[in-house]
DNA sequence: CCAGAGTAGATTGTTGACATTTTTCACAAA
DNA sequence: TTTGTGAAAAATGTCAACAATCTACTCTGG
């Protein structure tokens, strides 16, 4: 396989964090990954680097990886960030969108609905996005996102932070389908701001207050 | 110091790269920076990553590391994100702005101005368009914005698409300052989106059509 | 002359050991 | 008790050598 160590690392740690095995400020150890993965150092520290820039951890000179922690600001301006580009891209992609990329988001839509209960289905989640924002074409800004929703990801495992009410928004993955369909880039910019700020209100509800993180010294 | 190898080898790179030493497509080779920094080849990978997560680099695994190409509608999109993303943030700025910040901008606008001439130049505008966003408070968006800015200062270095008349650029970094000082967020906001449009149509006339990349390989 | 196998060289990926830095903790001094 | 010192332990940073992969080129057979 032509799959490198470090690859292989990146993948599994990724999905570990992102589903939430990690808590925000869990230390990764360089020793224990290499020992569990029966691989050597480097490969680890390699992984390790590519998860931050990922924005999943946060690696400090000669002290060590931690998951990151972030206080309901920093979600608050992710879910902003998050509202800006993918609101965008979608207004971008709407007006290119071919009668088989329908399709494709049909599909993919269909797919997340049937996954509902599965552990996969933020998967299936950020597959039926992505389908809805490749029409647009912009490579790099689909990669901005994607780290994006990768700490959202996260952010919603580790506080336990799952709509209750999953159902509402595979409905409007559907009203998503047929504002694309329709070409109405007003009505789907519309419908997937509205989605997301509904995300964002559920996660910053369980959200610790600003300046009141696991790691931070207070008074004593 | 408490900077280790690969920090240093990171900003060597990284201005090796942006100064437009190495063009685009240029190969990195590790044996090559590790002889000439006197070094193992162990950081000189963890430098790679680095600056491939800062968008400067591609690296393909078994193949090397290699500088950016980018033809014009990627570069088009480097530019389209960095108005949505920095026009927002000076949007979010402008009204947290203090008396202080008023001053620090000021400040490094002056700085700006006096090294028109000198080989940082670009160093100190990115510090003034830094201390104009920094008010808002807004990492994460500070952190990608340098990531793009970082990408399309390479660019102009590499195909010597400086401005001929930087004079220009520098007046309008004061209309700016004073759009601050007033706190007049419409006003500022359209000033910088100029200020980035000029800027990008400057670069795009000295960018490769798209499809005809160094790398790509034509009939024959 | 050209296509394809095979080999030598170059380049990247990985390892185990060593160097440096940080953290921990016992212990003495105030 | 509190504070500060210093050595031991733990963790990260780096190195030189080895393994795996890719590339360039020769040689063969047609």
């Amino acid at each position: 396989m032509g799959m490198t160590a470090t690859d292989f690392l990146f993948d599994s740690l990724e999905e570990e964090i992102s589903s939430g095995k990690m808590g925000p400020g869990f230390a990764l150890r360089q020793d224990e990954i290499a020992k569990r993965f029966d691989v050597s150092r480097i490969p680890v520290r390699e992984a390790l680097l590519r998860l931050e820039s990922a924005g999943l951890i946060s690696i400090k000179s000669n002290r060590g990886a931690y998951v990151i922690e972030m206080n309901q600001q920093e979600i608050k301006e992710v879910y902003d960030l998050r509202i800006l580009l993918e609101c965008d891209v979608l207004s971008k992609a709407i007006p290119k969108m071919t009668a088989q990329d329908i399709e494709n988001i049909r599909h993919a839509a269909t797919l997340a609905e049937l996954g509902e209960h599965k552990p996969n289905w933020k998967k299936l989640d950020k597959e039926f996005h992505f389908s809805l924002y490749c029409p647009a074409g912009q490579k790099r800004q689909l990669s901005i996102i994607d780290g994006l929703r990768n700490t959202s990801r996260w952010y919603r495992s580790a506080y336990n932070s799952l709509p209750h009410n999953l159902g509402d928004f595979l409905k409007e993955h559907w009203l998503l389908v047929e504002a694309c369909q329709a070409g109405d880039v007003e009505r789907g910019v519309e419908i997937l701001r509205t989605h997301l700020e509904r995300a964002a209100m559920i996660v910053l509800d369980n959200a610790p207050a600003p300046g009141n993180l696991r790691g931070d010294a207070s008074a004593g």
